[in-house]
DNA sequence: ATACTTAGTTGACAAAAACAACTAACGACA
DNA sequence: TGTCGTTAGTTGTTTTTGTCAACTAAGTAT
């Protein structure tokens, strides 16, 4: 690939870093790190049921992850509940308090990027997620 | 804004948070780590000549920048000489190693990019540039 | 001269994450 | 059924990364 074409795609990844790092202040006064929000995300959302699935998908430790889910567990979020089925496994569910606050972090996501469109019309926004899902139909993460 | 066009940009935001986790391998046997070669980086090729000014730009803490400085200074990647116009500040500059191996990493950097989009048509690769130019100018950083 | 602000440093500490060794359960198959 | 290689998750130890506050020295303004 052209070299200025590269250039373009490292700027865009730098400014989408500094995007990322001031949307994802949603946790802040949860309790929660990003990190636990995004597991109750995926527990909750995408229906990840145990610890190998998100080690997976978010490529993180096992071991660090193990301790987070510990901590959450401890604090009352989710529920770790040996399947039987493979009792090597435990299956991964939110508490009443882990969906509430689940909920609450959601809320927060959701104005932050809000805010992040605010001064755009609707034609201009659903060009914005045009853009996105051509990119995310482009990008090959293998 | 409309909920369904909230979802999008945060599944889009979750989809790059990984394309940038998997594409910030560059730095990976050079000894330095993605915000050391991020520095070497705003240093060198973004002019940026003061700690402080990294500190507005990358939203770090002045602390704990000044001590990653100060390691990159003993590493013999930067120098910090004073500045006689203000001397309070430090100006920043490249070392022939910090600059050779900037250049290590940037090549790293572009290979890396090159890979996310092999796959793709000269084409289609100038509509996704497209596209995150697009989402550049109208996402709303204030 | 005084008081306020700013650039950068340092100490103390906490949070986040990596790494390796380990246990228990599973799967395959002779 | 027994044994061997693999897999899910745990735990101890350590390193890396980052926060926070107090501090120094230089600049700015009045």
């Amino acid at each position: 690939m052209n070299i200025d074409k590269i250039n373009e795609v490292r700027q865009f990844n730098r400014f989408y870093t500094r995007t990322l790092q001031l949307t994802n202040k949603y946790h802040l006064g949860t309790g929660l790190t990003v990190l636990e929000s995004r597991l109750l995300l995926e527990i909750y959302e995408n229906k990840l049921q145990t610890a190998n699935e998100l080690v997976s998908l978010l490529e993180i430790d096992k071991g660090y992850l193990s301790r987070v889910l510990k901590s959450l567990e401890k604090r009352g979020y989710i529920e770790q509940t040996i399947d039987n089925l493979d009792k090597r496994s435990k299956l991964l569910t939110l508490t009443t308090l882990g969906h509430n606050t689940l909920n609450t972090i959601n809320k927060r996501a959701d104005q932050q990027v809000d805010q992040l469109f605010s001064k755009l019309s609707d034609q201009e926004m659903d060009q914005v997620i045009s853009a996105m899902d051509f990119i995310r139909n482009k990008v090959d993460l293998d």
